[in-house]
DNA sequence: TCCGTTACTACAATTTTTGTAGCAAGAATG
DNA sequence: CATTCTTGCTACAAAAATTGTAGTAACGGA
């Protein structure tokens, strides 16, 4: 069953989906996830912001099974996680080429 | 040149771009640009946030080279928009899975 | 002239995010 | 066995972003 989500009101997967990566933060945590396991102060120096943000981003991440907590070594990407990590790989490439342009 | 952008420290354009995309409603105004050219009211009504962040956001993705108005039809993906809406469309199937999970 | 459509703006109320400080538990260190 | 460190995380007031409603200004057609 999916979950009704802030902004959300059709809950069709894609608006959920949409929904939960354009809150602020959310997309950049994946991202900094994408190699390694982070813990929650490592994550916090990379990206910069507040403790408080960065713990509800990562909640929400967890309720939608894209994040997990590893206590050995981490906040790590779930499987379903790294599937998404790999659909916005290609963003990296061509942010470069973009970037030419602006 | 790469503009500087809020929460965008370090100017690297996959920052910049995550950034971007992290705003609210951001993703959601690309996401619906998909097909055809949109009117400024069409937005509004299909989104159902406020025409002031609305409006925000589009100037943000015609600044980012993403959008833009074409007085005839309304609001549409720039060439480098389609790119970037190119990239973005595996989100769609892969939401419909992912929605079994959660 | 009046009405509809267009893209927007004004602005107070509400919600979200920030920044700083600190808590509580467990492991390591003296 | 007391202290310090690291861990994830919370409290809370201040600041910033977003909302909701109303309205503006320009243009076209009747």
């Amino acid at each position: 069953m999916v979950k009704r989500v802030r902004g959300s009101r059709t809950g069709r997967p894609i608006m959920v989906l949409l929904d939960l990566l354009g809150r602020r933060w959310t997309l950049r945590i994946v991202w900094e996830l994408r190699e390694e396991a982070k813990r929650f102060r490592e994550l916090q120096d990379l990206i910069g912001a507040s403790p408080t943000i960065i713990n509800t981003r990562l909640a929400e991440l967890r309720e939608a099974k894209l994040v997990q907590l590893d206590e050995e070594a981490g906040y790590r990407l779930t499987t379903l996680g790294e599937e998404l990590l790999r659909l916005l790989l290609p963003l990296h490439v061509w942010s470069e080429k973009w970037a030419k342009f602006i």
